[in-house]
DNA sequence: ATATCATATCGATACTCTTCGAATCATCGA
DNA sequence: TCGATGATTCGAAGAGTATCGATATGATAT
């Protein structure tokens, strides 16, 4: 039985938030690489699978070339469109795909859309 | 049996394409209002019927209150997505959703995504 | 406490998008 | 062919986004 977890009504406003969000190459491109952390990061120190945690921004950056702030902000974008999750361990904060409500909105936009 | 008629790869630059036209709350409304022709739209003069053709600009335009220069750019926004199509009757060109493609883009979403 | 490292926020600048009105193009009817 | 009508294209003003460097916050170790 798959319990619906997160609740959020994915009103038009959000729909629109989730578009903006991934209207933007570079946006596109680290969701997508978020799917696949092992393959596409160096793995962090020490710390546990980077499906619990996430990547931390350090490396997103790195491997973007663009400026910290940039990606901080980009990360911030997706995150508040309901695409990722950031959990701070430490001094670092990990992201990582919110698995749940991308299901979720790919399965549903078919009715919305 | 459900033969691909179009053809077209979906490469990771249309998909850009696709998010960006919908990354507009009225390009995404009129998406939406195109769904159901005859319930959101006057009829059309005598043409036949709107899901073969289409609604005509002037028709969205008087919904939308934008000028006729701003809707008719952002029709030809959503059909280079490939999310309408245009069909030209005498002095009046008609969109309507392209249900194929619309359709092709929601179900794939997932494995791209 | 303080120095340091990872992130986040702020402020500026360049670029893109939104939207308009005016000019142009296309089609129909007289 | 001419004038009217619907649509597209063009050029401009304002709003929004991308991106940076500088500064601020939060955490760790000394």
């Amino acid at each position: 039985m798959a319990t619906r977890t997160t609740s959020s009504p994915d009103t038009s406003a959000h729909l629109l938030e989730i578009f903006k969000a991934l209207a933007n190459p570079v946006r596109l491109q680290v969701l997508q690489w978020l799917r696949d952390p092992e393959a596409n990061f160096p793995v962090h120190h020490g710390i546990a699978d980077p499906h619990e945690v996430g990547v931390c921004v350090s490396h997103i950056q790195d491997k973007l070339g663009l400026a910290q702030s940039t990606v901080s902000s980009y990360m911030a974008t997706l995150e508040r469109a309901g695409l990722v999750i950031s959990t701070r361990v430490g001094k670092w904060t990990h992201y990582r795909r919110d698995e749940e409500r991308i299901a979720r909105f790919t399965a549903e936009l078919g009715d919305v859309l």
